[in-house]
DNA sequence: ATGTTAAGCGGAGACATCTCCGCTTGTCAA
DNA sequence: TTGACAAGCGGAGATGTCTCCGCTTAACAT
């Protein structure tokens, strides 16, 4: 073997990094002007100054893009989480996955439109397929899961924890949740509340 | 008043008639030979010789077009389902509620693709928005409510049954039950005991 | 038959996503 | 410095959805 050190990790060069805070810069005016939902990945690029290729390039979809936007605060959202669970390690792992799902509900109205952009890849892939593989959605997944799996420990919960988180986690996205609040009139807090009975058989109080 | 009829319901035209045929013609036909999911509208129209306009004046979008290839389908089975509850009429609602999915879950496997296609906007309008207007949503959900009511008023479930109706439909969403298969490796009985064991805490038998 | 009328047709084109590839340019090594 | 080279750029264009609107033509009344 010649060389196996790790292949050179050259820097980041200067104009991609200064494009990355052109692009950034432009999504968010466009954004703040338009809506998520309004803004297509043309303008973005038009706005930013740079051809539709290289927008590309970095950001696959409208979906990453509206992801990096969100990232630190998604990043906070985990520590409010780690916070929350480690305070109340010591409460019934019910109460715990109920702070935990209510703190991500607070996250979702902060950032409704970024998100909603996040879970929608707009056209592209395959729904479900595409949102589960985000890093967002793994870490929560994993996250509900470790939850659940206390909970059966405790015999608070029959079924496969993977499967429910799966249900929790599609309850919770930004269409059913939206559409519950929209269509269906409902309420966070009467929304959570249902979720838990739903699910569990048990009232959120 | 000088007349109040019916503004005369004048019949549909000769050549639009068949343009329906050929349209419906030309769909199967692509959708057999490439699978729904690779069929364009742009395709479509070639193959039934017309233009793209005249293919949107009919459907709106591809979900509309393969709801009308499953209509009768989906007729048959709406009447299986009211046999089927006739037929049981004095079990227990839980019993009725579990033939009644696994009912759905039968005739979705016969129509994965075609179902897909009709959940599925492609691009177009609000995810779930979309979905629930539908009128095959507004009727399973109709079917569910009254079955879930009826577990209401025999104590065995507590929350708001529309809620849960749109929570169970979202489940057995082509996006969700095909993950659940593809990615989770699960069979489509433990698919529907699982949701059994979720939603009710109650094992499936 | 024939005229009137609106339903229906079709295709150009606006706009979107996303790819491909030849040219440019920053970075590193010598 | 300078040369080599990959990383990056940008925009033309393939493909798709969906609309708009002038022309055609089937259906009905006369």
């Amino acid at each position: 073997m010649k060389d196996d050190k790790i292949p050179a990790p050259r820097m980041e060069r200067r104009d991609a990094a200064e494009n990355r805070l052109r692009i950034l810069d432009a999504a968010q005016r466009l954004f703040d002007g338009h809506g998520v939902e309004n803004v297509s990945m043309n303008q973005i690029a038009i706005e930013a100054g740079i051809g539709p290729g290289t927008l590309y390039r970095r950001y696959r979809n409208k979906s990453e893009l509206c992801l990096d936007l969100i990232k630190d605060t998604v990043v906070l959202l985990f520590e409010e989480m780690e916070a929350f669970l480690e305070l109340h390690a010591s409460a019934p792992p019910r109460e715990r996955l109920q702070g935990v799902l209510a703190l991500f509900l607070r996250f979702r109205e902060k950032k409704v439109q970024l998100l909603a952009g996040v879970e929608n890849p707009a056209s592209s892939g395959r729904g479900f397929q595409a949102r589960a593989a985000s890093p967002l959605y793994e870490e929560l997944h994993g996250l509900l899961v470790r939850l659940l799996d206390e909970m059966a420990a405790a015999g608070q919960h029959q079924p496969d924890s993977i499967f429910t988180a799966d249900l929790l986690l599609t309850a919770l996205s930004s269409d059913f949740y939206l559409f519950q609040k929209k269509t269906r009139g409902m309420s966070s807090e009467t929304f959570l509340e249902q979720l838990f009975l739903s699910f569990l058989g048990v009232n959120a109080g």
